[in-house]
DNA sequence: GTGGTCTAGACCACA
DNA sequence: GTGGTCTAGACCACA
């Protein structure tokens, strides 16, 4: 289950590769299990198929899947275990960015503390509203 | 103080932007004040002016900045309650997209809290290194 | 059908905006038909793709266009009742000015009213000639 | 009492050089009178010095004006009768460029009129509205 | 010196 | 092929 949004200015390929990469770490995708057809996922995604070639195709080249040619791409062996190691580097990054952000408009711990801990609450509670 | 990162996909006026942005609301760029010229901010930033100038050019289409021809670009009288009210939605969007981003790796609530605020901590106390 | 006339001090991307407004309004471009390529109509209006590529881009910030990429330009959904809008405004403006311009030049009512007329009669029938 | 709109693409001194060529063409400036100096001009308008300067050089160089070193400048002999013969020219052009904007935006010839004289009335009569 | 427009041309993401 | 970004560089309006 991998969502594209298109207004944002990351290329779309990049979203696939991080949505598939979210899977394999999740054990959705195991390994030597065969990946969607690029046929399939372009068209649920509706995204040409050159772009998820694309994914496809870096991810093979990092390791991640293989393919076989006229069958399928698979995922990697080690896949797994890649993605764990990842996975902290990964996610580590995109809260030190939210972080930075937060402090370039001025916000500090407390502040930011409290505004993430609400967005955490607002997005498991999401018919609540926010309270503050 | 705005840095530019030629590694990512945000196009470099978008980080111009952004960075204007955080001054205005900090209050590091007050009302009426005057910009860096153009040609000034570009050899600081060491790119293009062009690309400077788009920035402030759609800087004064969303009414944060005027520009005097042959004088300068200035903050717009209303910029700072303008962007008061931004500030809030642009950090909290900052944030969803970060715990967005961490769930697609599978990660919950608790842990999700956990690795902000290890996160956060590092951040405060560069020094230490990092524990986990 | 757009013009430019390189003589003025309206820039090009503005004269290009206003003949696609102008064709929006007239129903040459239809909601969802796509612009032609900003190559081509750089290519027609012989002028840098850059200045077709502003204009497209503004038109996009104003709602007035959507942009696929890789794809094309098209007209936005509501383009066509935005443009009805705006069209009044527009067209008073233009007789606004010209009629303020009239007066600088010391012409009252009846006679600004005169020469307008004399000019609505010359361009319909160009062939005559002007009688004064 | 010239008028300057800043938002515009008309360069000032060009507002500058219409604003004299009506004042003479409607007989408030008469031969042989001084202009008024380039500084109270500049000071009056809010306008730099040199934009003055430079519309009253260029009035200077089609002949409309003669400027006495350490005096002033002075409206030419014959602008007056100059100035007659380019107004007609000046007025139908845009009623022209009037008229053509309006056709751009799909109106003819008894809307075109309709359009125009009501702008007229409501210009005549400012305090009542516009009726239609 | 300062901003604005434009061109020529390169390179990239995507279809 | 189509749009998007960026650079280098020119020229102009204005201060």
């Amino acid at each position: 289950m991998i969502t594209i949004e298109a207004s944002g200015f990351i290329p779309i390929y990049e979203q696939i590769k991080k949505g598939i990469k979210g899977e394999i770490s999740l054990g959705v995708l195991k390994a030597n299990q065969a990946l969607p057809s690029i046929r399939d996922l372009a068209a649920e995604l509706v995204v040409n198929p050159n772009t998820v070639a694309r994914a496809y195709r870096e991810l093979e080249l990092e390791g991640l899947i293989y393919t076989r040619k006229g069958k399928a791409s698979f995922v990697g062996e080690n896949s797994s275990s890649m993605m764990q190691k990842e996975k902290v580097r990964l996610i580590e990054d995109v809260f030190d960015r939210a972080i930075a952000e937060a402090r370039k408009f001025g916000l500090e711990g407390a502040e930011i503390k409290r505004t993430f801990e609400s967005r955490l609450r607002s997005q498991e509670n999401p018919g609540e509203g926010e309270r503050r």
